[in-house]
DNA sequence: CGTTAGGTTGAGCAATATCAAATTCGGTGG
DNA sequence: CCACCGAATTTGATATTGCTCAACCTAACG
């Protein structure tokens, strides 16, 4: 199935956490515990969180892609952020807290139960890597509504599509879901629409626009970037810039699991 | 001056976070102990922080606006968040954080340090009631952050500026800068289009039709929500609910105890 | 094979942008 | 008090982007 990736849970979080704070072994250990939690399935279109509805505990998205969403009247409905496998859903850093959004399942859906993130994240002396992963993580993510702010408010239909792609593109990698610019996308243009604030005919003919001008490539449930730059200069993605450390050794830690640094070069598309 | 207001920072702020979380008299000390702190001023247009840069010392705002700001080509950018009065800036959840977007004076502006908010916020057991007053703080911000994306992405010129509008003075009547819905607004239009991703014209006739219809008063630098329930139903706005004690008693100071002992029945699985 | 969800296309339209020219307003100096 | 200045607001005319509606097409799937 096209939702389906080889990695584990425990090999998705270490992944991408590893790539925002260096990890101890005993840190990693915390994320394997992750492994044998409990696992949930969800079909599309189910909603995994109500908005205001309180959050108890949190999960990670092993398989799939879901949302969160915001719901107007008119049957109007604006997606806040896509969320891959990787993201956690009902993370929140008090106890007790409301959800600011609902969460719904965009494709099948496969989370893991995650009771010691919210632990560890207070928990600050005892796993510090970890726990400043976890702002990082909080940090980009918010990095990225503040992004998509200016995309709503100031860019036009081809703008956002190019700067949303990118970011998503660079999300994927982060997990190695993407690999030199292609990754499995299993999203309709409708549900597009809702992302990117425009009608769904405007979302076709502007992808379909970037197919013409051969910037990308999407067909089959898998999308290609083919001309990177020209998405860059049109979208003016620039990736998060989180703190000041990551500035002194953008390498990142040095590491086996930095999926990126291994990619094989492979032809896009299917 | 339109800016100055009456009340201290010490006031602002423990008028401000006493609504979210109650405050021992400790922790209200903690606060005043703000009032000496060295203060700063700028004039409109100055930049506080620029995107990308270090954050150092976090500051509340004493008089005056400002805004986040993301900039993109061609003279464009967006204001993804007006500040106020009460309002934090360059305070942050992790050490040594890059700023996600510009911060400028949209106003003469006066700001006074808080180093020792940032302490706070992390040493919880001290200060719990203040920690969570924090925590709920950055929740709300989020909240408005989502509220803007549902907004610019989906929303028409008049909701848009009936839902900001209405947001507005719900952050601050919490400061006690709003009386019965009206209060100083020093922003001009040109600001606001760049809140609400319209053009400046687009947004004057905006205003204008709002002013006919009675919804508002605008003039001299100061605004009236004259017909509320108008402005709701377009706007569709929604206070933040942030935590579930919130909703069993918000009325009184709540008992922290109270917390655990009225959640409401049920949630959907996640 | 028929059904259906998703994708594509065309025509007309509405919302909003752009451009350009007043006009008003809040100071400021005489 | 008056005259003036620049910034902000307002107005009109026109252009453009993106929306709506409606039809049609295609591929996946039972």
């Amino acid at each position: 199935m096209a939702y389906s990736n080889p990695l584990s849970p425990t090999d998705l979080l270490v992944t991408r956490f590893n790539k925002l704070g260096p990890l101890s072994e005993q840190e990693r250990g915390v994320l394997r515990l992750i492994e044998g939690r409990p696992k949930h399935t969800y079909r599309p279109d189910s909603r995994l969180l109500r908005e205001s509805a309180e959050m108890r505990g949190s999960h990670f998205i092993v398989t799939g892609w879901a949302a969160h969403v915001r719901e107007l009247s008119n049957d109007r409905r604006q997606i806040t952020s896509v969320l891959v496998p990787g993201d956690p859903i009902g993370l929140a850093l008090q106890p007790q807290p409301l959800s600011p959004t609902s969460v719904v399942a965009l494709t099948p859906l496969r989370t893991v139960e995650a009771p010691e993130i919210p632990l560890a994240w207070r928990d600050r002396d005892r796993v510090p890597g970890l726990s400043r992963a976890l702002d990082l993580a909080a940090a980009e993510q918010e990095c990225f509504l503040l992004s998509h702010i200016a995309r709503l408010g100031r860019q036009t239909a081809h703008e956002r599509v190019a700067s949303w792609i990118l970011e998503l593109e660079y999300r994927l990698s982060s997990r190695g879901l993407s690999n030199s610019g292609a990754f499995a996308f299993p999203l309709t243009q409708e549900i597009l629409a809702d992302v990117l604030g425009l009608s769904v005919v405007h979302v076709n003919r502007t992808l379909q626009q970037m197919r013409r001008d051969g910037h990308i490539e999407l067909a089959r449930g898998r999308l290609a970037i083919l001309n990177r730059e020209a998405l860059r200069a049109a979208g003016e993605f620039k990736a998060p810039l989180l703190s000041s450390w990551r500035l002194a050794s953008s390498e990142g830690p040095p590491s086996e699991l930095t999926a990126s640094h291994q990619r094989t070069l492979r032809s896009p598309g299917v």
